[in-house]
DNA sequence: CTGAAAGCGCTAACAT
DNA sequence: ATGTTAGCGCTTTCAG
């Protein structure tokens, strides 16, 4: 419709050079401000550029520089906060590096991840941010690392791939949490995690997500040192949807020898099991304590308000992207990853268990 | 370090073409799989592809198809859950679509906003989709749309600007819940928004987002019908941080003559406004009503549960990308823009407001 | 069906 | 300082 700008072709470098009577090459060094041009020159190139609302074709350029000047992030839900928050990070901090962020989505499934990592690969990112799926089927992210690319990690750790990572401590965090029940009197702990596996929880079970691994781990620590024993009937994996969740919650805490403490593997999860409760009108912390990963704002705002494990998440969206943009333009690296540290804030979902029940 | 993965250049179709012993144009077309090509050519390429790990440079691709394959989407806050969903309604269509997302925060801040659009044209991609931070400077939405690059906006309307527009009807909502105020008998009804203008709120005052102002408009309107007048001194814009929030809200309640219902423009603004009431240790409705947009999970948690106004986010993140898809397919538009609508969720957070309070 | 060659818009030698 | 000439990796005429 428009009278000039509509259906014309985009003006290039060369159109420019033209107009301001200089050589293609000329022109683009003006333009691309690399090389040398006399002042009269680069006055008369811009000029003519500005003249004809010249813009880069950032695709060309990218092709024989090589470099394209974005990142590719992978995650498992941004409609998670966590990691809203953590993707900000990592886009204010590109942002002000110059870089640009494609963002996809997994859904936390592995093979979306693959697809993901492919797609980006092919669309010459210079380097990737991945949350992985899987702690375990990192066959793919080995063969970006292999290949040169540059590779950080995010929140979850893969053992065995030699790959900058940011992630917290999560056994330590899981087990001072866990230490924190137990003495207030907690012996029936449950913990509630949609990590997908076969079957059960039981024993010593191999779990593919680091992440849940090792608050396992931590809290068997805890259990351990306090010559206790970790209740494994407890451990609930595969939680789904919220109707799944408070489904869950409902049975650990409807059986003969209920959970008094829940601990919620994040705050999705958590949102779930506090309505659960809610609606079994039991109280929190009275009837049962309560505990979940992430320091969404408004666990202040519940009655009581939440006992959380708050990460740095947007600092560590922050340290990935720096990270991997130090990689990407060549510099060194830190000797080591730096362990982000999670911290307990008490407020008021935690208390005593009530008296024990003695029906037999 | 690696045997052969390592520093070796990408292999290219001409590679893959020597190895089938066939030319670079028949590879090219087995590859991407377009013209004429025998199965014995197809399979001996596939194979060749196959055995020496290729994989087609994208932007190479795009530099003469002149598609991307790319969406551009411009938002003002990621971490805000609103956008996190519809980014997700987003993404998701976009991906089943086969298109991938680039993803720019603004900040809600119009020279960023103009920023992101060049950057994401200069990267050529197929077509945006924007979360207007103003609905008045939309200039360099105007250049866009007249340059013939497909454009949606989301959320917030350009008046003028005759582009795709997904966004709820918020005269409409605006106007039930401040009537739904009124008929609870409230007349003190204060609204809390972030949007940015200079100096404070004033009577007839043009507000720069199209949301904000329909929401004026509506809550006038329903004033009006009301045969009362919109009280202009609870209209508080400028809201920024948390903090901030807190001592407007403080504010509204402490004067002379307080709020006795509040609206929050937002679930952020909502939470600190939340938080400030309980600080001042005011009970909802009790002390005073409360009514949020956003139906946040976590408004169902809260002592009472929260009535918001629930907007379908993310289909309409869905909506938005549809609409992108098919303008950038160039297929036909669907005739009129269909308005979305928001709903008023009644929950336990507004009622009468107390007695008078008879001080004079 | 196949191949040679041109070209997308830009940068990067290489001359001058 | 400036211009000429090659490419980057792919798609796309255009002949055969």
């Amino acid at each position: 419709m428009n009278s000039d700008a509509s259906r014309r072709r985009d003006v290039t470098v060369a159109d420019v050079a033209r107009a301001a009577q200089v050589s293609k090459a000329q022109a683009a060094r003006a333009l691309g401000n690399y090389g040398a041009v006399s002042d009269d020159v680069r006055e008369r190139v811009l000029a003519a550029a500005e003249e004809l609302d010249y813009r880069p074709n950032e695709l060309a350029r990218s092709m024989n520089t090589g470099k394209s000047h974005t990142i590719g992030v992978v995650v498992g839900d941004i409609e998670n906060p966590h990691f809203g928050l953590a993707t900000r990070g990592i886009t204010d901090t590109a942002k002000r590096s110059g870089f640009n962020v494609i963002l996809i989505n997994t859904d936390e499934d592995t093979a979306a991840e693959i697809d993901a990592v492919r797609v980006l690969l092919d669309k010459r990112v210079d380097g990737l941010i991945v949350a992985p799926a899987s702690s375990v089927e990192t066959h793919h992210l080995r063969r970006v690392h292999e290949s040169g690319r540059p590779l950080v990690l995010l929140d979850r750790k893969a053992p065995g791939l030699d790959v900058h990572t940011v992630a917290v401590d999560m056994e330590g965090i899981s087990h001072d949490s866990t230490t924190y029940l137990i003495n207030s009197g907690h012996r029936r702990i449950a913990f509630i995690s949609t990590l997908r596996t076969d079957g059960p929880y039981r024993d010593g079970m191999p779990l593919d997500s680091s992440q849940i691994s090792d608050r396992r781990d931590g809290m068997k620590r805890a259990f351990v040192e306090a010559d206790l024993e970790l209740p494994d009937d407890l451990i609930r994996l595969n939680a789904g949807d919220a109707e799944s969740i408070k489904k869950i919650t409902r049975e650990l805490l409807q059986r003969p020898d209920p959970a008094t403490a829940i601990i919620a593997s994040d705050g999705l999860i958590g949102l779930s099991v506090v309505e659960a409760i809610q609606e079994l009108d039991l109280s929190i912390p009275q009837d049962v304590s309560f505990l979940m990963y992430d320091d969404f704002a408004w666990t202040r705002l519940t009655t009581p308000p939440l006992t959380v494990i708050a990460q740095p998440v947007y600092d560590m969206g922050v340290a990935a992207a720096e990270a991997l943009i130090r990689q990407i333009e060549g510099r060194k690296m830190p000797a080591a990853d730096p362990e982000f540290m999670a911290e307990l804030i008490r407020r008021g979902s935690v208390a005593a268990p009530k008296a024990i029940d003695v029906d037999h």
